[in-house]
DNA sequence: CAGCTGACTTATC
DNA sequence: TGATAAGCCAGCT
């Protein structure tokens, strides 16, 4: 069970990819859903090397649903534009509706 | 080589 | 009930 300790950013990318259209999850849920509810930092920092891989970033927010990562992106907007785009509604880097787009990997897998 | 920071979350005071 | 502290892993200085 030790070698799958590293995969700890692998499986966050697995995550992200398999986050629906027009859903949003949370990094904690990522986090807990690969047993380390308390190593949510780290599922955001993994999200830092999800440059130039399929990872879907603007689909995960925090807790509140806020896009806190959005600085992080291309430009300044861009991933409000993509939530958006997908129908989500988002306003002041804050999603809209939250509990209606967000999507529960521990529930939904 | 060693310590700090960071796209967060949960628990305690 | 609101604010503070600690925890986690990996990359960077």
């Amino acid at each position: 069970m030790k070698s799958e300790t590293l995969h700890f950013f692998d499986r966050v990318y697995e995550i992200a990819k398999l986050i629906p259209y027009g859903r949003v999850t949370s990094y904690g849920a990522i986090a807990k859903y690969l047993g380390a509810a308390r190593s949510s930092r780290v599922v955001g920092y993994a999200m830092n090397g999800s440059h130039g891989k399929d990872v879907p970033a603007h689909r995960v927010v925090n807790r509140k649903g806020l896009l806190t990562g959005k600085h992080h992106f291309d430009g300044t907007n861009l991933m409000q534009q993509l939530l958006e785009s997908e129908g989500i509604i988002v306003i002041e880097n804050q999603i809209q509706d939250l509990e209606t787009v967000y999507w529960d990997p521990s529930k939904e897998l």
